[in-house]
DNA sequence: TGTCAATAATTGAATGAGCAGTAGTTGGCA
DNA sequence: TGCCAACTACTGCTCATTCAATTATTGACA
């Protein structure tokens, strides 16, 4: 949610027209309007939003099923205290566990549990179909290649805003 | 917000690889981050969220600087009543101004005060100078090129997932 | 003209998210 | 050994957003 705003090619001083315009307005409306879509199927199907699979896929690609509440924070666009209650709604759902960890008792391990390994792995497999036909099949192969080449940098460094 | 899980390259049923991952990945990313910055450094500079930058300039570009509640909220991603408050924020701001509409009593027209526009204004440069610099300026004028050609389906387009 | 379904916008209740502050734990160093 | 700053995670408060229900108005049609 998102500033969305027109630009129309003009002189107006505050709405210069610039190559890489229409390119941020693409990426803007793409992830939104697809996300949006996902969204509602997603919790339709399975009963839960993205949040959650997002929680419980970072958790499946992890070693063990497992991570602590900060790598989760790490992989995720969460802050901290919203991690918390979020995992707290998805432990009531029994598709996570908090575990302690061993040689440090600050420390919570984040696990899935093995009803929550079969919802992910039946929503995820829903959800890329969504994503594929939302967004892979409206691109051709060369764009798709295009696209990914050109966006790479943005999940690759982590130099990219930090705060402050 | 948002999913963000990793798809590494490797033969898990449930993660597989395809050319249009990598660019939804990083569609995903880039416009999270670049909109989580935009939102810290506008909040910072003009002590307003991007949502209503997003509303500001909608009416900006609106002929007579004026719109009616349903037509922003066609031309936003907000539902009614979440605009309805957001409207009540910016008004007691004094950045808008709800008037009545000739002829629909019903009707309720949003129009810009001269000081939301004077706000308008200032903000909507620097904004610009934070997208070209974190966004613009990590693409090749190729890569905007093809981004903006691969992805202009989704904001022109009407077609896209409408609800139900 | 009177009725009533459709439309415009708002409001109430509930949910989700962030910021700032808190409690418990750890590790380094005097 | 004892102290203290750093770290891990959680909690209180507040704000923003949505869904569903509500109010006011309109326009079409008998």
């Amino acid at each position: 949610m998102v500033y969305s705003a027109g630009m129309e090619p003009n002189d107006d001083p505050t709405r210069p027209a610039t190559r890489w315009n229409d390119a941020w307005r693409g990426v803007l409306f793409a992830s939104a309007k697809v996300l949006r879509t996902a969204e509602r199927e997603l919790l339709a199907r399975e009963g839960f939003p993205l949040t959650w699979l997002d929680v419980l896929a970072q958790l499946y690609d992890a070693p063990g099923n497992g991570l602590r509440m900060q790598e989760l924070e790490e992989r995720s666009l969460f802050t901290r205290s919203g991690l918390t209650r979020l995992v707290d709604r998805i432990e009531a759902a029994g598709l996570v566990r908090r575990e302690s960890v061993a040689g440090d008792r600050r420390g919570v391990r984040v696990a899935l549990t093995s009803e929550g390994r079969r919802r992910h792995d039946e929503a995820f497999v829903e959800h890329f179909r969504l994503i594929e036909r939302e967004f892979g099949r409206r691109l051709t192969p060369n764009q798709q290649e295009a696209v990914a080449d050109a966006l790479t940098g943005f999940w690759h460094d982590e130099a990219t805003a930090p705060p402050e």
